[in-house]
DNA sequence: AGCACGCCGACT
DNA sequence: GTCGGCGTGCTC
């Protein structure tokens, strides 16, 4: 009997009612339908026309009336057995569609037009993005479905790909620009200019210097070897402090892969801030490298994807989503910055470039190698349980030590008078570097502005008194909240501990801008955010004027506490370290620990010795002693120590369940009903509901959101049960005007 | 989600 | 008598 009937992926059916749909393979198509090629089939009660995506195929169906499929939109499969094979996995693991796992593997621009792309244009190119989320703008984007489809177009096409490049934009929805700044003047999408990478070309011969790898490096290499060789899936972690030369083992490895017939895929947080890495790729492997980036145009992304696909390189570098890229006889997959949050999805597909590549290594027996200089929690976890193999690189090439840290008590300068953002301390190195004609790097962490609350005196915060975060503040009924199970109290006059003042900590990088020229007045500095990078075209070009100029002062958000290596900057800040480390979740220890890390990374990179100071209300604070010391084994025995006593991951696992509804009331109903729901379902199963409480932000374009966190253990068990349970409460008629879904390992 | 079918209120 | 409200049920 032939296989006549199709196994569809269909695009218009949502997660409640998920399945693989049956169709009839029409004789003049018979041949051209095949696993892994994309088609359009009717769908639903006015037939009306989606995509979808073949899975497989089969002989036989349940029922006897089938609808047939309509036009063939591949030539030949665009998806590999391995990446059906992935997208089934995804699907079961991170509670999203068949279709919108299948959909994130391809480059974004197959899916509007294949056929209608552009030329590599200049060299820096206008940008646009949501200014919302993906789900809302998909939300408004059918709003405006009649009024505004041009509007419509470009929303639809944003909320799949994120971001890009505004020519390619117009091109592929036949927008006019007006439309696009239409947009941006309801405030739902933005636009930056920005540098754009050409494909990477040989840097120098084809030989770059032969690597020579130092006693530790050439030790972690022979064990890492023998993993890779095995030809069994395995996984490691290389922990090694900024400057022991993970990159050497990196490429030594991935040499070694190829010797070996195999290919080799590595993941990097972001390129833009990251491009030393990909420059030394290049010079020793040349042509062989593929670069997958957010800042490719479509058309370059799409050629890149075909170049891997089609054998022509076997090495690919590339940010979270080239964890898909169609490399086959994967001998190694590298995650640099493995703790990094940017591996993280945050719209559905909620994966984590870290489990999909571990899937990947475990179908192709490769070597997952995880490389920091401060591991995740999870991953320092999983290999001192024996899950990873563990690799130390202990020693900094040239034996340079690293810079000394100091701690500014900003309770004693408040004491004092001093009520500024900047501590004496800091004022008088500043100054030294400034008659030195040294440079110094100042980090601030704009994000949460002001929703902390300290004492200004004791240094007293708000904790949970059931889950032992720092509770964030919310203006709305000025109350104080927990972000895990939704516990409030009102915010008081005064410290309850001393009775001093609070202080809502946060200061934006222009006040403190301000503050900086008013202490050293005529003293050139740099603010690099995303304002002052949006004028200056890209954060390449303020990071140039600040080494070429040798300005005294360079300020700034994230971007500045990222690979940067100039050698005469001796002096680096942390403005204010309790905004990261009383962030209000469980992870904030370790996001400020890392950071931290980072910041005194930029200090003493060159001749010159360096120092760095870190801005506190709570000096006391231990993790922020060990960060000044560098200690990164003593924080994570005390952070592992307190994750026990939570059971907050990685001993036990988190998924999170938000409910979003235009009526806040029915959201909370539905949230607490879900808790009953679940509560009952996951009793077996050792399953703990926290909620539901207010999501980070709780209300976008006229939609709250609630949330329950679930702590338990992340099984298949587990996850059919949340499956099951998302799918009948969106069946009941009451939950109509509500939406839910499930984000397993949630970042927050 | 989105589309059709179906059963009650204000209109030519 | 009919146009149209949105509750309900289903999607190969």
């Amino acid at each position: 009997m032939a296989l006549n009937i199709a196994k569809i992926a269909v695009s218009a059916a949502i997660y409640s009612i998920d399945r693989l749909y049956s169709y009839l393979i029409p004789e003049p198509l018979a041949g051209k339908v095949l696993p892994g090629v994309r088609v359009t089939v009717p769908f639903g009660k006015g037939n009306r026309r989606s995509e979808g995506v073949v899975l497989k195929l089969t002989d036989s169906s349940e029922r006897e009336k089938l609808k047939a499929v309509e036009s063939v939109l591949d030539p030949e499969p665009v998806f590999s057995q391995e990446q059906i094979k992935l997208a089934l996995w995804m699907r079961e693991r991170y509670f999203c569609t068949f279709y919108e796992a299948a959909r994130a593997m391809l480059p974004a621009g197959m899916w509007f037009n294949a056929e209608s792309r552009r030329k590599v244009g200049d060299k820096t190119q206008k940008f646009a993005s949501l200014a919302v989320s993906a789900e809302d703008a998909a939300q408004i984007a059918r709003q405006k479905h009649l009024t505004a489809p041009k509007q419509e177009g470009i929303l639809d096409l944003l909320s799949a790909v994120g971001e890009a490049a505004v020519a390619d934009i117009l091109a592929l929805t036949g927008a006019s620009a007006s439309s696009l700044t239409a947009l941006e003047k309801q405030g739902l999408v933005e636009t930056a200019v920005r540098e754009v990478y050409r494909r990477p070309v040989r840097i120098g011969g084809d030989t770059a210097e032969e690597i020579r790898l130092t006693p530790d490096q050439q030790a972690a290499f022979d064990g890492l070897l023998d993993l890779m060789s095995s030809g069994k899936p395995s996984a490691a972690l290389l922990f090694g402090v900024t400057g022991s030369g993970k990159t050497s083992v990196y490429i030594r490895l991935v040499q070694e892969a190829l010797k070996a017939g195999k290919t080799a895929l590595i993941m990097v947080p972001e390129i833009a801030l990251t491009p030393q890495l990909v420059d030394i790729f290049s010079s020793h492997f040349g042509d062989d490298i593929a670069v997958l980036h957010s800042s490719l145009t479509m058309g370059e992304r799409y050629d890149e994807w075909k170049r891997i696909r089609s054998g022509m390189v076997r090495v690919v570098i590339g940010t979270r989503s080239a964890v898909f890229a169609p490399l086959e006889n994967i001998g190694i997959i590298v995650i640099d910055e493995e703790q990094e949050h940017t591996y993280k999805s945050e719209n559905s597909p909620r994966y984590h470039a870290r489990e999909v590549a571990k899937f990947r290594c475990v179908q192709s027996g490769a070597l997952l190698l995880l490389g920091s200089a401060t591991p995740s929690v999870e991953s320092m976890y999983a290999a001192k349980t024996g899950r990873y193999g563990l690799f130390t690189l202990e020693n900094r090439y040239n034996a340079r030590p690293l810079p000394d840290v100091l701690i500014a008590d900003m309770r004693r300068e408040l004491k004092s008078g001093n009520g500024g953002a900047v501590s004496s301390l800091l004022r008088e190195e500043l100054k030294k570097n400034i008659d030195n004609g040294e440079q110094s790097i100042l980090f601030l962490n704009r994000r949460g502005a002001s929703s902390l609350v300290m004492c200004g005196e004791c240094g007293y915060t708000f904790e949970c008194k059931n889950c032992s975060v720092s509770m964030t503040y919310h203006s709305v009924g000025s109350n104080l909240r927990c972000h895990y199970c939704g516990w409030s109290e009102p915010v008081y006059e005064e410290c309850p501990q001393c009775g001093g003042k609070l202080k809502f900590v946060g200061v934006g990088t222009q006040r403190l801008e301000e503050e900086l020229r008013e202490l050293f007045p005529g003293v050139d500095m740099i603010r690099m955010d995303t304002d002052t990078v949006a004028r200056a075209g890209s954060h390449q070009k303020l990071l140039s004027q600040f080494r070429d100029r040798r300005v005294p002062i360079l300020l700034g958000t994230q971007m500045v506490t990222k690979g940067l290596d100039f050698a005469n900057v001796t002096l680096a800040a942390v403005i204010s370290a309790d905004q990261s480390l009383y962030a209000g979740d469980f992870r904030a220890h370790e996001r400020a620990f890392s950071l931290i890390t980072q910041v005194v990374g930029r200090s003493g990179r060159g001749e010159k010795s360096g120092r760095a100071i870190l801005q506190t209300l709570t000096p006391e604070n231990p993790v922020l002693k060990l960060a000044a010391a560098q200690d990164y084994m003593g924080f994570y025995e005390r952070e592992i120590g307190v994750r026990r006593l939570l059971g907050a991951p990685p001993v036990n696992d988190h998924i999170t369940v938000t409910v979003t509804g235009a009526d806040e009331g029915m959201v909370l109903r539905g949230c607490v009903r879900l808790a009953d729901i679940i509560r009952s379902a996951g009793a077996s199963l050792g399953v703990t509901v926290l909620g539901p409480a207010p999501a980070g932000v709780t209300k976008v374009n006229n939609r709250y959101r609630y949330r329950l966190t679930l702590r338990l253990t992340n099984s298949r068990e587990t996850r059919a049960m949340i499956s099951s349970v998302l799918r009948s409460f969106s069946g009941e008629s009451e939950n109509r005007r509500l939406a839910v879904f499930a984000d397993a390992d949630p970042l927050e």
